[in-house]
RNA sequence: CGGGGCGUAGCGCAGCCUGGUAGCGUACUAGUCUGGGGGACUAGUGGUCGCAGGUUCGAAUCCUGCCGUCCCGACCA
């Protein structure tokens, strides 16, 4: 491609509400342009690089055996009945109606419509497994849209659809699955972590989410060094520290707290470590009022909360004051009312001679112990975030936390889709039986951002070569001065083309600096300069975006030069 | 949805408090000089100051409402 064929539109500033370095560097770049909140055009700079992705994506998927198949953004409303998800998705499903007041949704996912499809096209279970896939446009009403391309509501997904007559064929295909996927990740040149995850709204049994490693990534992951146990903090299990509570010594007294209201400054008040210390947060579900025992030092998990109470909310000042008659950040679990259900964490549960809130205002208790000073909790349960440190769940070492950016998740459906649209085949026997389900999803347009949060430089974007917009960029310096460099620079642009290089011949006439500058900020991983200077010697210089250090070249080395470099 | 901020040229901003000629940088156009890391100079193009009301002789500026957008909390590829 020569430069002056195509539309590259650098900026020298980022936009002021971009906050991530890949969203700065996506718009500096010219990548995108915003449209709206959460919508982004891909000018054509950045469309070479979601092709890009996208091709990685497919081939993977194509060798993998799933059968690519394109359905309707736009779906209608009945089907999202059967599943009862026309109610579940709520606002984060963008609603439409046609002219005669019809109701659909542009799609933010595809169960209804491929199990649809399913049922009408198989009734035999010589037609199983099959598994297909789509790479298609879907749109999320996002709560809050950010990010740029990294939580856009409109966005380029992968998804594929599995189906099967049992649970081992399902759990091959899974299997299958997550191997496509590590290539995916691989191919692309990222690093990448699966984890186990919270199956979501989308349901189902078992789920995997695979994470590209990035500390701007919004999600937290708990990790062993010594086993391969990966999972997002919101299921890693979080086992207490050793099996039995310890004897109580101490005897239960009011410590007086003036303006301690966090465990940490307790703690610190008494001298004692903030592990010793209990905190009580005030939930509210099904209009019932529960105070969460967590240690001092640990947080609250909603999603495992979640799962013991049900939805559930933080109760608001007026509703702790009308239960326990005392003001927030003295509360605790000592002497409440019936109203009040109290649940513990496991670790809480084990623990013995603590702190807590002592129920009046400016004063904590300690000293105190679980079935002498109050009843043992009617609920034990893991409630907490794990922490660093804590006992990997396999029993293989500590946990260690890193954060990611979820670009693909792996679910086990089951049955929940098929029952609920009565998807069926024929066995061998001529019965009629429920198909078995996995679903298979990739943000492909995601995949560009967090590869850009991999990878920059002060200079702008180093993508890897799987994903870069040229494998190489032809800088010719003093084009219009001398007609030998433009010959030269020519010659070896349409050279590098026969051989199947992806080349950028920056033929624009700009000043050096200029394109360096660009090509930098674009993420061109090579780099040919061709200038007098070095063509009176035979030679022009080579620099890799990577590398401070520039070397010469002999011109008929070049393509070779280059074809090894990508291929290395 | 709750809390906070911001809407002035493609992008980044000043002007608003104290009402009276709409400005700076960058980008863009033309020319000259330049020519190995976003070069210099000169001359230009480009804005119904988010929208709608109101106050006023006069509103980017003051008041009201609406809209958009961003940040902090609950969602997801």
């Amino acid at each position: 491609m020569r430069a002056t064929q195509f539309f590259i539109s650098t900026q020298k500033e980022a936009p002021i509400d971009a906050e991530l370095i890949s969203h700065k560097l996506m718009i500096r770049a010219g990548l995108i342009k915003k449209l709206g909140n959460g919508l982004y055009s891909w000018m054509p700079l950045g469309l070479r690089v979601l092709r890009k992705v996208e091709n990685i994506v497919r081939d993977e998927m194509n060798k993998a055996g799933a059968l690519e198949l394109l359905m309707p953004a736009v779906q209608p409303k009945e089907l999202w009945d059967e599943t009862g998800r026309w109610a579940v998705f709520g606002p984060q499903m963008l609603k439409i109606k046609d002219r005669h007041e019809r109701d659909y949704c542009f799609g933010p996912t595809h169960e209804e419509v491929i199990t649809d499809i399913v049922r009408r096209e198989i009734n035999s279970y010589k037609q199983l497994p099959i598994n297909l896939y789509q790479i298609q446009t879907k749109f999320r009403d996002e709560i809050r849209p950010r990010f740029g391309v990294m939580r856009a509501r409109e966005f380029l997904m992968k998804d594929a659809y599995s189906f099967h007559t049992s649970f081992e064929s399902l759990e091959n295909t899974y299997q299958d699955m997550h191997q496509a996927y590590s290539n995916v990740f691989t191919r692309l040149g990222l690093k990448f972590r699966a984890v186990k995850a919270d199956s979501g709204a989308i349901g189902g049994d078992g789920s995997q989410e695979f994470h590209v490693l990035a500390d701007s990534g919004e999600d937290a992951l708990a990790y062993c060094e010594n086993s391969d146990y990966a999972a997002n903090v919101e299921l890693a299990e979080a086992l207490p520290e050793g099996k039995i509570r310890g004897a109580s010594s101490a005897t239960i007294q009011d410590v007086e707290t003036p303006k301690q209201t966090q465990c940490e400054d307790v703690a610190k008040l008494l001298g004692i470590s903030v592990t010793q210390t209990v905190k009580a947060i005030a939930l509210v579900a099904s209009e019932k009022f529960y105070l969460a025992l967590l240690r001092g030092d640990h947080n609250l998990n909603e999603v495992k909360t979640g799962k013991v109470l049900g939805d559930f909310r933080f109760a608001t000042e007026e509703e702790i004051r009308a239960n326990i008659n005392c003001p927030p950040g003295f509360i605790g679990p000592v002497g409440v009312n019936q109203n009040v259900t109290v649940i513990a964490d496991k670790t809480v549960a084990l623990m013995s001679d603590f702190v807590c809130g002592a129920n009046k205002p400016k004063y904590h208790l300690s000293g105190v112990n679980f079935g002498r000073d109050l009843p043992e909790p009617s609920v034990v349960a893991d409630l907490r975030n794990v922490v660093e440190g804590d006992s990997s769940p396999d029993g293989k070492g500590k946990l260690s936390l890193c954060r990611g950016i979820e670009v693909g998740h792996i679910f086990q459906l089951r049955t929940k889709y098929a029952k609920a649209m009565n998807a069926t085949y024929l066995d061998e026997n001529g019965q009629s039986q429920v198909l078995e389900m996995g679903c298979y999803g990739i943000g492909v347009s995601r995949i560009v951002g967090a590869a850009i949060e991999q990878g920059s430089d002060e200079k702008g974007i180093i993508f890897p070569k799987s994903m870069a917009p040229f494998e190489l960029v032809i800088c010719p310096i003093g084009m219009d001065k001398s007609e030998q460099v433009k010959k030269i620079a020519f010659e070896l642009y349409e050279n590098c083309k026969k051989n199947g290089i992806d080349v950028l011949l920056d033929d624009r006439g700009e000043r050096p600096g200029v394109m360096f500058a660009e090509s930098d900020l674009i993420g061109i991983p090579h780099r040919i300069v061709v200038g007098e200077r070095g063509l009176a010697e035979g030679k022009v210089e080579y620099k890799a975006r990577t590398s401070s250090e520039a070397h010469n070249l002999l011109l008929n080395e070049v393509t070779s030069f280059i074809q090894s470099k990508i291929n290395a």
